[in-house]
DNA sequence: CCGCATCCTCATGGATACTG
DNA sequence: CAGTATCCATGAGGATGCGG
């Protein structure tokens, strides 16, 4: 709430006046993946300045949406309630994410955001991806960064390939997929 | 996108680019409840300055989110897209409304979307609302506001105790109802 | 080093006057 | 009525400093 507050009473204003502020639901996008240190929120989000980072960092946990320990910082439960709001804004913000621009950032925790918004909270199997040379998983429930043990199959290829086979734009050939393509499929192809 | 880009292949960050500017989603949030002129737009989002709307009227324009007509303005199917995540953090901004302070402003139209965002899509019975001097109306399918003909009841009150009873805070008991309490309730109560 | 705080510059937002 | 134009206050971006 760095900025002035709409002083509405409205949920949407409500939100906005705590999350609204410029990166404030990016930090929110970051955190929804795991805990992460300053210095990795720094790298996660090329072009933030060190002290709005800072300033931000404060106002949500003054806000009792995220909280510092040991490791760093993390979202309390409450903050974890606005999966729901961000999950949302990814869907609709899809549209826009035609091809990837040259000069466009791109990490593999944006994927993960991205692929919880779009599929299914439940999934029949479970695969490994290798995307851009990092390695996120899609569980029966869960979808993360890194590896499980046993996928039943291993999808590789771009980020906006990928996308483009979630959304529906591209067929799964696109993919290279390594073991059981129809449990691939199952996982990633909307019904 | 008055804003500078955050230039990230992100769906939620391609979203803020778009709608993430001070006053865009409000805006947004106006038409959603339907077409609006420029006047009317001032008269709902008191503080706004005359050239940031215009500003904002423009960008959402050029982005295909809002279109200009003889009525004023309106969402595109595009921008009607932005319910789902609107919805979204109407709800979580929702938790921050125990009470309506004293200086915050308030507009029945604003509780349209949030009834829209908290209540079911559909709902067994239809009734008329009056809340604050202003009519709206809880349909089987749709809400909004003015009358309907035939409602099975009519719900009087404040806003902060309808917001009470939707999310159970508060009992139906709290508000006025004449005609078909149960339906009330059917139409109201989270199940 | 990491985790910020300070300082400076410039873009954005806010308030109001003004105009086709 | 539907915006522009203007001016000032504030916030963002970027470099640097600094204590633990």
């Amino acid at each position: 709430m760095s900025g002035k507050t709409y002083a509405q009473y409205c949920g949407l204003a409500k939100a906005l006046d705590h999350v609204g502020d410029r990166w404030t639901l990016l930090i929110v996008r970051e955190l929804l993946v795991g805990g992460r240190r300053y210095s990795q929120l720094r790298a996660a989000l090329p072009g933030v300045a060190t002290n709005l980072l800072a300033d931000r960092l404060r106002e949500l946990t003054e806000d009792g949406i995220v909280e510092s320990g040991e490791e760093g910082y993390q979202l309390t439960p409450f903050g974890r309630e606005l999966e729901d709001a961000v999950n949302g804004l990814v869907r609709w913000g899809g549209r826009w994410m035609t091809e990837r621009d040259e000069h466009e950032m791109f990490r593999p925790e944006w994927l993960v955001v991205a692929l919880r918004a779009l599929l299914p909270a439940r999934r029949p199997s479970q695969i490994q991806l290798r995307i851009e040379d990092q390695d996120l998983y899609v569980g029966r429930t869960k979808i993360g960064l890194g590896t499980i043990a046993d996928p039943d199959a291993v999808v590789e290829g771009r980020a906006d390939t990928l996308l483009g086979v979630v959304t529906g734009h591209a067929k799964l050939s696109a993919l290279r997929v390594r073991g059981d393509r129809a449990a691939a499929a199952a996982a990633l192809v909307r019904s």
